[in-house]
DNA sequence: CTAATTACTAAGCAATTGCTTGGTTTATAA
DNA sequence: TTATAAACCAAGCAATTGCTTAGTAATTAG
């Protein structure tokens, strides 16, 4: 017998994570999500139930965001090192274009607050994980391909790129191009 | 013919800035750094004008406080790729353990705030210039310690290394033991 | 001593914070 | 058609935000 909702859940949460991408937890008020979100503030807490709990929903939704926006090409099914490196590139080019100068959603809320909240930490941590587990995967391909030795440890290779990912996260905000093309060179270097 | 201040500037300014390295610049009030810093609100917008400028000159003042604290025995005359090695292991230890779990004020803030203002932004470069130009010494002294090779453009490895930290300094509050160490090791693969 | 100058305290400012409430609209099951 | 349940809107809550002001205390030059 309910009345609908006027809006569709997963679309208001998407831009909310856009304000919280843009200036953070701290600096995002429930009034600009409001005016952002298109929805009133009794909608928001009677869907999200308060701003940390919409944080951490737009948390999760910002990895389902990046899978088809930014990870499309490191997901395909055969993916490999020529793809990590293109990636590299064109992610610092956008950071310092400004184009993505928000930096990661992700890479951000650690810097800012991760040991402020066990959820919040849990969903940082999840993503993460994803982002290795992706990575991971790319060497296999390459692996395969014959561009890393077979006895390769894959794992260790794959946290040691989930570093520079975090690395040019923070870099390509303020460094210089130049800079940024040294480690991302300096980076493969250590791949065989 | 005025009367003195009751307190030292260096002194108050540390309180603060260690209160922006835990909390953040916007998740900081005022009324927070009247009690740490053990001053009248008054006296704090007498002495630093206002909240973001107080910021700007704690940034100033961490750059200051690791000088002493934390990077000691890279600044040393002869530190070497051991001390490096040393000091990545260390630190990144230290942001596990919780003993630095605020990680590194100057990245928490570039994730935080890096485009709302140019002041910040400049500090922030300039830190990462101090870091970048403190590494390329220790290298450096690595070249003439015949422990990298002699045609090594050192200002490239010195981007590396700044990223490499950037990176522990994210990764470290998140990942795991396992995770940091196998970022560490791959890192040092690339050096010759 | 007195006058001048600055530092200090405590109270208070308007604006904004996260969140709630009271009254109304919309949809459906009976 | 009517009762019911949820969604909606606008207004409002106490608390907190960054910052200021009015009055007082301390210091030193003359």
């Amino acid at each position: 017998m309910p009345r609908h909702k006027s809006y569709n859940e997963d679309e208001v949460l998407e831009k909310a994570m856009q304000v919280f991408w843009e200036h953070g937890y701290e600096a995002t008020s429930v009034r600009q999500l409001e005016k952002e979100m298109g929805i009133n503030q009794f909608s928001i807490y009677a869907t999200f139930e308060n701003k940390k709990k919409l944080f951490v929903e737009a948390l999760k939704m910002y990895r389902e965001y990046v899978k088809k926006n930014r990870f499309q090409n490191l997901l395909k099914e055969n993916a490999g090192l020529k793809d990590l490196k293109h990636f590299f590139n064109d992610f610092s080019r956008q950071v310092r274009n400004g184009e993505t100068h928000k930096g990661c959603l992700i890479v951000n809320s650690t810097a800012e607050l991760e040991n402020k909240d066990a959820e919040i930490k849990e969903e940082l941590r999840n993503y993460f994980n994803f982002i290795k587990e992706m990575i991971k995967n790319v060497l296999r391909n390459a692996t395969a391909a014959g561009e890393i030795s077979e006895e390769a440890d894959l794992e260790k290779y794959s946290n040691y790129f989930l570093g520079i990912m975090q690395s040019l996260s923070v870099g390509a905000k303020v460094l210089t191009e130049r800079q940024i093309n040294d480690m991302i060179e300096m980076t493969f270097r250590s791949i065989k």
